[in-house]
DNA sequence: GATGAATGAGAGTTCATTCAT
DNA sequence: AATGAATGAACTCTCATTCAT
């Protein structure tokens, strides 16, 4: 999520000499957010992505060789920015289980927050060509990996049982992605947050655990609280 | 899945006056099955699908208008066909969950013998703009209906409770849709049918269904068993 | 001027052996002048013409064989037809400048009457390409030649005086052409006939006649009394 | 007319930010009105037109959008010189027939001195679709109007009487097209100006003025007595 | 005679990339 | 650093013409 503060999702990407030369990757890679979300990989087009960051497209060569690699820096800045969010997200909660509750949340927060994010992750990767779909599976299984962490945990502290989780945490990932493509290209429901309220008991009883009857509300700066909701 | 003896998916899209017509309309359709699973939409040519349906560009144009064309008649017959052979699968079954499980057994087994169908289904149509991608999201919601069918079936006999069958089904089809990608680019498990074997007490479960300690082998030709396995 | 019983401006080409032929030759004349008419002759396509026709392009070409060979058809008979026309109306007058008079006022008539025959004579045949243009060119000086055949008449009668005949008959011809192409591209006048009317005391004075004060009014009925309007 | 120093008709269309840019334009406009007159719109090939302007086909639509607005601009800018020139020369006449008279001439001059651009104006703004039919139409109603204006100060002076300058105006124009348009694709006479000697008395009987028995001789650099050739 | 399927050359246009300035 | 002019390969699509049926 950002902060009012932050014009852009992307802070560093690699080992820029001079201040002014960060901030203009960053413009690119935010201007070529926004036009590969809205035109596709394909459709978008260097001038294009050069005039949303206004600046030349002898400029955009100049800090990126190739199309295909800000596409790719957009991606892997992207995925790790999410990641670490996911995993801070992971620290505030306790018990295994909720770890891996608070993953999956935190990745619908963050593209129900950065719709244009969501579209980069969900569609446009895959439209961009053989090299990027491996990456973006690869991107899935790093997620699905620091699911299935948390699962084999609550495996290992007896919490789930008889769960083979590795395809659990694929699946949970899995019916989420389903869950947020809707989302993005239907635009039901309104506020995607609202989908998990409505998926997370069904997951938790995939692997053995009736949820609570209820789940108590939850804004977006009460994420700490996540562990609350996924009690066994 | 195709007998042994056909050589097309496709059978008819259109009127074609002239059996030669017909004739080239499946080829063509083939050629681009083929050359859009290798290619993606986008870097797939007309003149490249010409050549694999040996026939010159002029002749894929007289047939199709355009080469969005090519692509919507590909993704709506073979999502007819795909519909079609779900039917006939959850007519075989008796009991509801059966039948869902049917459903998603079949698109796998489907995607599994047809590795182009489902790249095409999978990764193309979301890659090839937007017109496309709100198609490929009405065929999921198609096939998220028939499942859900059967699930408020299931839920109005009482062989399931509490289940908000509109997420499930779309939960199920999410996962379904996670490990196919997975097998499709990764490449793991070799056999897209073994994934099941792990998903499905998951599924079911997720519904509140304890599935049978082990399922039965399956082959191809015992689809027809299917709801044996799927006990309540 | 077409009967209203004609059908076809074309009535014979070349020696169709039978009827029907003649008939499908006729259709495709007609058809292609429409669409000429309408498309220019670079943007007709012979499927159009073929479809207008109510044939096959496979029919089209069985009487033509090139679609240069339909453009040229059309235009030789059209010219052969209006010039036709035009010596009749000179036949019914007896005073040599009223039969040059005559000569235009039927041309103007013609067009008036067959929009599409103006534009294929005015416009698409300077379009069509260098072969055409010099054909064009040549049916100008067919009735050029016309109008000076009778100005040289009326010079030796001595009607006229110091007149070149040769660049006047270019230039009649040539203010004629520039009144036709303005009612054909601007619609103005309405109706071409009034354009006629303050056109002909101005080529007359240019060759030295004066015009009488008032030209009677004139109906398409009453051609024959042209000769009246040009008394010197 | 060219000025031996210049080596193209178009000096600028819009607004270039580097003199390169500016030089390139030129050069394109150049070989575009080459090509279009040696080969006609339609038959045209960007291609073609780039290897003239020894660019690349990139090149050319760098600088112009599409191959329309080559046209567009070649028929615009040369209109706008020409009109330039017109009015140029009608300054230095001082009796308002002679103006017209000047009008007249200068066109023809031009003309004379380009036969490219007399291709343009006189055969393929016609042949090169609806358009720029309008568009020429438009041009010649421009110059109409020059003539037009002088004549009717002609008619208020008293100079001419019983004249509609309407038609008068747009026959003298019509008139001097069809001589253009003889010289340009039977290429007789070979000089064009020969033709106007013979025109002009015929013009200017047209309007009720009787010529000089003989118009002085008359060169490219004498423009400033034409006034003396038309007496009143 | 007629049909319509098939061909293939060629069109206009786009765009990632390069590079002189 | 940055610009924008230039390149050229590649693309989709059109259409006159041919020909098997």
């Amino acid at each position: 999520m950002l902060k009012p503060t932050e014009t852009s999702v992307f802070e560093m990407t690699e080992q820029p000499s001079q201040p002014r030369a960060l901030d203009r990757q960053r413009r690119i890679l935010d201007a070529a957010l926004a036009v590969f979300s809205r035109r596709g990989y394909r459709e978008a087009s260097v001038d294009e992505i050069a005039e949303e960051a206004e600046t030349s497209k002898g400029g955009v060569y100049f800090h990126f060789p190739a199309k295909q690699m800000i596409f790719r820096a957009l991606l892997d800045v992207s995925a790790k920015r999410l990641l670490e969010r996911v995993e801070a997200a992971i620290e505030r909660e306790t018990r295994p289980v909720a770890k891996a509750d608070a993953a999956l949340l935190t990745v619908l927060d963050a593209f129900a927050d950065h719709r244009a994010l969501a579209r980069l992750f969900m569609i446009e990767a895959l439209g961009a060509g053989g090299e990027f779909q491996e990456r973006l599976l690869q991107i899935h299984s790093d997620f699905i990996a620091v699911i299935k962490l948390h699962l084999d945990t609550a495996l290992a502290e007896g919490v789930i049982h008889d769960v083979d989780t590795d395809i659990a945490s694929r699946a949970w990932f899995g019916a989420l992605n389903e869950v947020i493509l809707h989302w993005l290209i239907k635009g039901t429901p309104a506020r995607l947050e609202d989908a998990y309220t409505a998926l997370r008991p069904l997951l938790m009883r995939s692997v053995g655990i009736e949820a609570p009857a209820a789940a108590p509300p939850r804004g977006r700066l009460a994420n700490g609280q996540a562990g609350d909701r996924a009690g066994h």
